[in-house]
RNA sequence: CGGGCGGUAGCUUAGCUCGGAAAAGCGCCUGGUUUGGGACCAGGAGACCGCGAGUUCAAAUCUCGCCCGCCCGACCA
């Protein structure tokens, strides 16, 4: 390993090394791999291209999954009036901290009479909102999304991981029974694991998040948990069961067979932006990104090699007598004819993190082959042209696999199970990923674990698991195996 | 939101103590030689020194306020 990364650092110079400083590891990508900066407004980020084109490809895979179950699209207002924020008292109380508000307007910035929420969330606005559109059980289920921009007032940022706005979806469900809603909480959960583990390449833990850490207003929450290459659990997604919490507080009621008028029973659930910081921290190393194919911006880059305008011409031939080939295999790829040496676009595109690299010479086009370098191994081979589409879809699945497994073996290396809370406090000291223990499900244990072991938290219950132990805290019997960590 | 540190060219920084013509490396532009893992030569452009006030004959430098960022903490369910 270390070995490794001695050798890694002669080929990216632009980045801190990521064992040296995580954190600046982490900024440094972003920044020179050209995904964000800061915009100059506090906590507020700007999202480039090549940042935006990962979140897009997440978006469209998200989205096609959705709109298979049937949900809908819809846009809703940004500014949320106070009365609508204030309704469900649970869950204003657990946002009034981050909630942004318009008081001012117009030329003369007249005081509004009524102060407008930025939305930090939107229940509180479709609620009301949907009611409308809500009569009768034949109105239900109603499967709501929106594609958005959220803004919480956070005192400490980090691009993408917490920024004052971040860009998400958020669906939000209304059905006639309690099971139906339930089980809406759990394919979207399911949903957002598909989205972890087969787009993003990153093993999630999926399951239940405690009391303490339970959405404000809901009756539980679902989660779905990765690991960071520095041993942070992130979450990069979840699912809330209200009941009928919301609907009680904005009266969102239907006639059902019987005629008798009930309460709807909701959902909301969503993923952001954050991912995209998922990603570079789930899969980089000390060159820079490695993005999963499935959703790189440029899967494949061509740099090709040549002396002068005739050796040009001559790869430029070559290369354009297969590339087409890439193109019906439906491969995003890319030649590389700036005018630099091929040592700096072999740097440029390792930072970037693209999975695989064609290095195309003269002596290629002799051979009818390119040199296919892996950016996880940098190994080289040599891969005839004939049939390049097909073999290459099938190295970037390979590709695709290959990194996963090597999350999963991570994640499986920093993942322990442990009985005793000096066992947690003194396995924290010493390192950190995932701990899995046996709790009671008193609030007061698990507040005792978060301060013994420096902010450690419950951050999701294995509702499979049937304990026969004891609490981790109090020795008392356990109801609930835990996955316990520090997270983002 | 508290405590500490910082903001000088696109990037990384020197200069600030002790006020007196704004520097360097990288990057960028032009021309040439080069090109299979980060080339070299020559020339050139690029900075209201974060913003605003104050002190002073004179402010990147001293003082005050604000903005932005980094680290630590609180908070973030």
């Amino acid at each position: 390993m270390k070995q490794e990364t001695e050798e890694q650092q002669d080929f990216v110079k632009e980045v801190t090394k990521m064992s040296d400083d995580f954190d600046r590891w982490y900024t440094d990508v972003v920044r020179k791999a050209e995904l964000a900066d800061w915009s100059g407004v506090r906590g507020m980020m700007v999202v480039r291209p090549y940042g935006w084109a990962m979140w897009e490809a997440i978006t469209r895979a998200f989205d096609d999954m959705i709109k298979e179950s049937g949900h809908e699209n819809w846009a809703f207002p940004l500014l949320i009036p106070r009365e609508y924020l204030m309704k469900e008292a649970e869950h204003i109380e657990g946002f009034a901290p981050e909630v942004a508000w318009v008081t001012r307007a117009g030329g003369s910035m007249e005081e509004l009479e009524e102060p407008l929420a930025v939305r930090p969330t939107s229940e509180t606005i479709i609620g009301p909102l949907i009611k409308r559109y809500i009569q009768s059980h034949r109105d239900l289920p109603k499967l709501t999304n929106q594609w958005n921009s959220v803004v919480r007032w956070e005192m400490r940022s980090r691009l993408f991981l917490r920024s004052r706005e971040f860009w998400w979806q958020e669906g939000h469900t209304f059905h006639a029974s309690a099971q139906e809603a339930m089980d809406e909480a759990a394919l979207t959960q399911d949903y957002y694991r598909q989205i972890a583990e087969d787009w993003l390449a990153v093993p999630v833990l999926a399951g239940k998040k405690s009391p303490a850490e339970t959405f404000p207003g809901a009756v539980y929450t679902l989660t779905v948990e990765g690991l960071m290459r520095d041993g942070l659990a992130l979450q990069m997604g979840t699912s809330h069961y209200f009941g009928q919490n919301f609907a009680r507080a904005y009266d969102i009621s239907f006639s059902n067979r019987e005629n008798e008028r009930e309460l709807c029973y909701s959902t909301s659930w969503g993923m952001s932006t954050r991912l995209v910081g998922a990603l570079v921290m789930a899969h980089g190393d000390d060159s820079g990104l490695i993005v999963p194919p499935r959703v790189a911006p440029v899967q494949v880059i061509v740099v090709p090699i040549f002396r002068d305008d005739q050796g040009r011409s001559r790869v430029e031939s070559f290369i354009n007598g297969w590339a087409p080939e890439l193109k019906a295999a439906g491969i995003r790829h890319r030649v590389d004819w700036r005018d630099e040496r091929p040592g700096d676009k072999y740097a440029h595109w390792e930072l970037k993190g693209v999975p695989l690299r064609l290095n195309v010479g003269g002596r290629d086009a002799d051979a009818g082959q390119v040199e296919m370098v892996d950016r996880l191994t940098r190994e080289k081979v040599a891969v005839p042209v004939a049939g390049i589409g097909k073999r290459l879809t099938a190295e970037l699945d390979g590709f695709q696999k290959k990194l996963f497994a090597r999350a999963v073996k991570f994640q499986r290396d920093n993942t322990v199970e442990l009985e005793t809370l000096d066992e947690v406090v003194a396995h924290f000291r010493e390192r950190s990923g995932f701990v899995w223990a046996q709790w009671c499900g008193d609030g007061e244990e698990e507040a005792r674990i978060k301060t013994d072991a420096g902010g450690v938290t419950i951050r999701t219950i294995d509702e499979k698991a049937k304990p026969s132990g004891r609490c981790v805290v109090c020795g008392k019997p356990a109801k609930f195996r835990v996955a316990l960590a520090k997270a983002y």
